[in-house]
DNA sequence: GCATACTTTTGTAATGATTTCAATAAACTA
DNA sequence: TAGTTTATTGAAATCATTACAAAAGTATGC
């Protein structure tokens, strides 16, 4: 939780009694969390925690660049604390993310456009689990 | 319209009024649309289009193969008749989405995984276009 | 320490995309 | 043509996200 706080200072993130649980939770949950997800685990231990106050406080995150928002899932908004470029992997049976580390660092470059000013690339992947039973 | 109607069969996919109207408004309008665009779009000259419709319709196209969904957008879904090997890339200010071809072929092969059955991939880039007025 | 201003959190209500579902219409088969 | 299957329709339900205003918390100057 101490470390959770100075992490957010380094991105430059008041903290707060919310702000660390959320980044907390964030750092040790590698599962590219859902809001919602994150609400359920936070909310038993913290009993007044809105939802709203989630949404905010990742929002918060994302425009700070200590959080990368992942669009792969069409029904909620997924959240990665791991902001190094690495693709994800989507099970389309259990909707698990899965972080896909092993790309060439050259697929993560800009390319290059008269048109557009391109500040992220997002590198998804979709499928299904080799131990899903729905395989 | 009668070429939607030969299109659709290619893949195997049964043709109807409406069917064949959808198919023919993302032949003829390569801009990604949403349900609501091409809604809105076939609406004036078929009055009694149903959402509904125009749901089950994209539904059955990507089931099919004929068309691509594209999660790019958080918002809304958005579809591509081009199924062919290509990026996309969407300002954030206007929320356009624009195709990236110049990627190199390599960039969409499929990752190696023990525990993972990939079956595609969705390269996006977010970014400004450079002539929007936001910039 | 206290009053004031500013920031954050909270809960409720609104929005809006998508899904569900049952009724109707259309297409197909015998 | 009657009977069966498939597609379309519209209304209602669902559910993630956003808007908003009130309450709580934090910081600052006196």
């Amino acid at each position: 939780m101490l470390e959770s706080h100075l992490y957010l200072q380094q991105f430059s993130i008041k903290p707060s009694v919310q702000r660390s649980a959320v980044m907390h939770f964030l750092l040790n949950n590698r599962i590219h969390p859902t809001i919602d997800e994150i609400y359920m685990a936070l909310s038993p231990s913290m009993p007044t925690l809105s939802k709203t106050t989630v949404y905010n406080t990742l929002d918060l995150f994302v425009e700070k660049g200590a959080v990368r928002a992942l669009a792969i899932d069409e029904k909620n908004a997924r959240y990665d604390v791991d902001i190094s470029a690495h693709g994800h992997f989507m099970c389309k049976s259990c909707g698990k993310v899965h972080d896909i580390f092993d790309l060439k660092p050259f697929m993560f470059q800009i390319p290059e456009s008269e048109s557009f000013r391109i500040d992220s690339v997002e590198i998804s992947y979709l499928g299904n689990c080799k131990s899903c039973k729905s395989n």
